[in-house]
RNA sequence: GUGCGCUUAGCUCAGCUGGAUAGAGCGUUUGGCUACGGACCAAAAGGUCGGGGGUUCGAAUCCUCUAGCGCACGCCA
């Protein structure tokens, strides 16, 4: 058996599963134990970090909360264990400050020893979930024959955002669109298609043979064809009549239906893997409505039967009432009074599908933050009716609606819906144009460099909000090189990559074990934002929040550029001191690119 | 009406488990270049954290009252 000794003095057996403590946690045990050793419980030795980088590092106020239960003023404390942590290696300073803060400094040596431990590790230091779940993330959520529009933004990029960041953290993860297919909306595409081309063989209800392979419809007609038939069937009872029947039929699983049916999803999700494909969205299962149908009935039956489940004004609900409730809240419908599914049933059946054939541990819900109350009722129904296990975790994560400059939903200029494919191009144009008059580049490349910058404007605009709030989506701010966006980021990728390509193609290699202690204020900087990555990204799962990952990434952006700023790199004549910036570059870069990973975009060459 | 959410600098937003002088970006003002890529860096000005009360040694953060705005409240999705 192997044994490797690490820089925190313990011992780790090889092969085990390593276990990368964050650097506030071992900054934070040498404390307290200072405390205990001081005579105070060790538990006031959490330390966290400084909000006053003027006068430290990190500090810790424990020694304030514990004035009342040692009855002692708080600096004689903090001078206790100030004086306990002196010449601890952790440290280059430790000082008490009035009323009784414990201030510190970390040592160089022991930011590079962690940076070393970090660099050597494939995970950078961010550790495996021990147990791991398995989670489903249910997002997309787009309807066939319906084009994507801006309102389909927020969902796909905050889910595989939120599915890439479980995955991460270790999770069996697997990501569904939840496609809408079923309903009446289907019957009105059947119906509009009958109406223009009577005479084809899907409508001869006596036709026995096989139908054809290609689809009697191209995409973009199935998209005129859906809007038509809805506004017609507003306008004429006749219509909707017709489209309610052929709705049925289709439900009855008439052959010829069915297999127009077939075609509409088959064009439909062709075009929709495109479109998710251009956003960099990708799901593990396309799933849909029309998949939950067959598991109806029975969920029903059993309803009733087990006594949840009575009729009320002629429908079929289930008391869902806590008593820790606050608030009425209404009942869950599962049948309407005609009869029919709803959506809160559809969604019920859906989580019957997915325990039988993938029973997760958890399952995470993204949607607009208005649908809160039907995913309640949903989850409470799930669990009064035991469809799902007593541990089983349902999760919703309602999002806010992205508004437009004037703080209202976002619209065409001349007031309608946006397609997703138009705003993207748009930002492609955009940022294609941006690039092409800086520099003189080969188009080609520029256009696939201007997608890949368009996607991380229009994703780290997003992201960085907190999911639950309304945003503005305001173009021209998260398309701008400067500030907080994704460009300013990528840019900070692309110019390290330029440093290290440059280092390379001088013949050297970028060397592992290279990183020394700091020599400058802007280098320790950088070191110290560099740390906390696992913690982040920690946090970023535990609280199922990308724009934790952002918010990191702006200040390591801004640590780095800081640094570069001040320090030359490669023309600097100690080669053991270049070899060391080399390390931390590369490290950075690894940084960086695996969180924008984590939120769903990634980095050119150049730009 | 009931419930939920939001309110932080001119604008757009952060703010970790309550800690010291509440932070960024944009915009404004000023300084540094002729690139290891200036698409950058440094600095200044700008806030009674919606308002009142409470808990605490200490509150943007916790409790309570209140105002304004948004959203949801049985057969749409």
């Amino acid at each position: 058996m192997l044994y490797c000794y690490n820089v925190f003095g313990q011992y780790a057996e090889e092969g085990w599963v390593r276990r990368m403590k964050k650097i506030l946690d071992l900054i934070s045990a040498e404390v307290m134990s200072a405390f205990e050793a001081c005579g105070y419980d060790a538990s006031y030795g959490r330390t966290g970090i400084s909000n006053r980088p003027d006068l430290c590092e990190y500090q810790c106020n424990g020694a304030m909360a514990a004035k009342k239960k040692y009855q002692k003023a708080p600096i004689v404390i903090a001078q206790e264990v100030a004086e306990a942590l002196q010449g601890n290696p952790a440290f280059a300073e430790v000082s008490a400050v009035n009323p009784g803060f414990i201030n510190m400094k970390i040592s160089g040596s022991f930011l590079a020893d962690y940076l070393l431990e970090m660099q050597a590790d494939d995970r950078l230091s961010v550790e495996q979930a021990d147990r791991p779940q398995k989670i489903m993330v249910d997002y997309g959520g787009p309807n066939v024959a319906k084009p994507l529009h801006v309102g389909h933004l927020r969902s796909a990029i905050i889910g595989e955002s939120v599915k890439r960041i479980c995955r991460f953290a270790g999770h069996e993860v697997i990501g569904d669109v939840h496609l809408g297919d079923w309903g009446l909306q289907m019957g009105l595409i059947i119906t509009e298609v009958k109406k223009r081309q009577p005479d084809l063989i899907y409508f001869d209800e006596s036709y026995e043979g096989d139908y054809p392979q290609e689809a009697p419809f191209t995409i973009s007609e199935l998209e005129e064809i859906y809007p038509t038939a809805s506004a017609k069937s507003k306008a004429d009872a006749a219509y909707k009549e017709e489209a309610l029947a052929a709705t049925a039929k289709l439900q009855e699983g008439v052959r010829g239906y069915h297999a127009l049916w077939q075609h509409i999803l088959n064009v439909s999700v062709t075009d929709l893997k495109r479109n998710y494909s251009n956003l960099n969205v990708e799901f593990d299962l396309w799933k849909k409505e029309s998949d939950a149908q067959p598991y109806i009935p029975d969920m029903v039956a059993r309803m009733k039967e087990e006594g949840y489940a009575y009729e009320d004004q002629g429908a079929l609900i289930v008391d869902i009432k806590e008593d820790s409730d606050t608030k009425e809240i209404p009942p869950c419908i599962i049948l309407k009074s005609d009869g029919a599914a709803l959506y809160t049933t559809t969604d019920l059946a859906t989580i019957i599908d997915r325990m039988k054939h993938y029973h997760p541990d958890r399952m995470i819900y993204l949607a607009d933050k208005r649908q809160d109350m039907h995913f309640t009722q949903v989850f409470r129904c799930a669990r009064k009716t035991k469809l799902v296990e007593d541990d089983t975790d349902l999760r919703f994560l309602g999002f806010g609606t992205m508004n437009g400059r004037d703080g209202k939903p976002f619209k065409t200029r001349d007031g309608g819906v946006m397609r997703l494919e138009t705003l993207i191009s748009g930002i492609n144009e955009e940022m294609y144009k941006k690039i092409t008059e800086n520099h003189e580049v080969d188009p080609e490349e520029a256009r696939e460099t201007a997608k890949l910058v368009a996607l991380s404007a229009i994703k780290y605009g997003d992201l960085s909000n907190q999911a639950s709030k309304d945003y503005i989506f305001d173009t021209e701010k998260f398309t701008s090189f400067e500030g907080n966006t994704g460009p300013y980021i990528l840019y900070t990728i692309v110019r390290i990559k330029s440093i290290l390509n440059k280092y390379c193609a001088g013949g050297k290699e970028i060397c592992g074990g290279a990183i020394l202690a700091p020599c400058g204020d802007s280098e320790k900087g950088l070191m110290m934002e560099l740390v906390k990555f696992n913690s982040v990204i920690a946090q970023a799962y535990e609280e199922i929040a990308p724009h934790k990952i952002c918010s990191f990434i702006y200040d390591l952006a801004n640590a780095f550029n800081r640094f570069y700023h001040e320090t030359k790199i490669l023309t600097e004549e100690d080669e053991t001191r270049k070899a060391s910036w080399i390390a931390l570059l590369s490290l950075t870069k690894r940084v960086l690119e695996t969180s924008i990973d984590l939120l769903g975009f990634s980095a050119p060459e150049r730009m």
